[in-house]
DNA sequence: TAGAATGTTTAGTTATTACTAAACAAAATA
DNA sequence: TATTTTGTTTAGTAATAACTAAACATTCTA
C-alpha cells in the first residue's frame, strides 16, 4: 500500500468515527470520506473496495448520504453504472443534515411537550400549576431553538463560520 | 391513575424520546423529565417508581445527568439518603453537553484529519495535491465550527435564542 | 435473446448498548 | 453489634442497529 493509498485509509477511518460520533453509521462515513477525496466520481464497485464494506451497505449508505445532500449520483444517459461525487460545500451540508433531523424528530418533541400541557388544560392545584409552569419553560425553549434553527437554515451560505462567531462573541459583550 | 399522573407519564415517555433521539440513553430522559415535574427534590426509589427504570439504571444515569449538568445532587448532612433537584436553565445544559461531547471527540475529529495531512506531508503527484486541498478544507471548517462553538460555550446566558436568531437573519440579509 | 453487469432488497448475523436482577458496600438506626 | 436503608457495581439479558451474503430485478451488450 502506497502513501497516498495509506493516508487515504487512514481518513476513511477517521470519517467512519466521526459519522459514528454523530450518530450515523459508520458506513456512511467512511463512504463519503472514500467519495470526498478522490478526484473522480467513483462507481458502487469502486467504493465497496475503498470503504470496505459490502455492495448492500454501500447501496444503503450512498441513498442515506444522498437524501442528506452529501453526495450526488451522477448518472450518464446510456450508462447503466452510478457514478457519485461529493458535496464540498459544508454549509449546504450542515442544511442538509439540519433539514433532516429538523423535519423528522424535532417538531415531534416540540408536539410531545404539547400534549402533555393540553393534558393538563382543566386540572387544578399546585402540582398540576407547577407542572404548567415547566413544561411551558421547556416548550418555550424548544421553539426559540427550532426558531434558531430555522434562521440558520434561511442563511445562503455560511456567511463564513468565523464571522458568526465574532457576531456571537459580540452579543456575548454587550 | 389520576390526570396529573397520566400528564407525568406521557411528559416522561416524550422525554424519553427526545433523549434517544439526541443519542442518550431513554432512561436518562425519563429520569430528568420526572426529576424536572418535580416541585420537590426526588430520592432514588420515587425515581424507580416514577421513571420506571431499576435502581442500578436510575444509579447509573443520574451520574451521568450530574456531569452533564443536568441534575444536582442535594445531600444533607447526617441523611444517607440523596435528593435530586433538575437545572431549569437550558442555556446551562447546552453548555454542559457541549462542553462534554467537545472535550471527548469532537477534537479528536480536528486532530484525526490533521493526521492525515501530515501523512501526506512529502507525497508528490496531483492526487496527493488534490488530497491535501480537500483534507485542508475539511480541516478549517471543523476548526471553524470549534470556534463557534468555543464562541457558544463563552456566553454566560443565553442571551435569549430569539434575539440570537435575529442576530442570525440580520446576518443573512448582509 | 442469452449472458453479463449493476444496483436493490431481504434474511440472517454480529456488535453494541442499555437495561435488569442481584450481589455488594457503606452507613444509619435500633 | 445486628438489622435496615440506601447507593453502586457487576454479570447476564434483551433490544436495536448496522452490516454481510446472497437472492433478486433491471438494464445493457454481445
Amino acid at each position: 500500500m502506497n502513501p497516498l493509498e495509506q493516508t487515504r485509509a487512514h481518513f476513511i477511518q477517521g470519517m467512519s468515527r466521526i459519522s459514528h460520533f454523530w450518530g450515523f453509521p459508520k458506513a456512511m462515513g467512511a463512504i463519503y470520506g472514500a467519495i470526498y477525496l478522490s478526484p473522480t466520481p467513483l462507481s458502487l464497485d469502486e467504493l465497496v473496495q475503498q470503504a470496505g464494506v459490502t455492495k448492500g451497505a454501500v447501496s444503503a449508505n450512498v441513498r442515506q448520504l444522498e437524501r442528506l445532500g452529501m453526495v450526488h449520483r451522477h448518472i450518464e444517459v446510456g450508462q447503466r453504472r452510478d457514478y457519485y461525487i461529493a458535496e464540498t460545500d459544508f454549509w449546504r451540508i450542515v442544511r442538509g443534515i439540519l433539514q433532516e433531523r429538523q423535519q423528522s424528530e424535532f417538531d415531534r418533541a416540540l408536539a410531545s411537550v404539547g400534549e402533555s400541557l393540553a393534558l393538563l388544560e382543566n386540572v387544578r392545584g399546585d402540582e398540576a400549576e407547577f407542572a404548567r409552569q415547566r413544561m411551558a419553560a421547556m416548550q418555550s425553549f424548544f421553539s426559540a431553538l427550532d426558531g434558531l434553527v430555522q434562521a440558520l437554515l434561511k442563511l445562503e451560505s455560511l456567511v463564513s463560520l468565523r464571522a458568526l462567531s465574532r457576531l456571537v462573541e459580540r452579543a456575548g459583550k454587550e
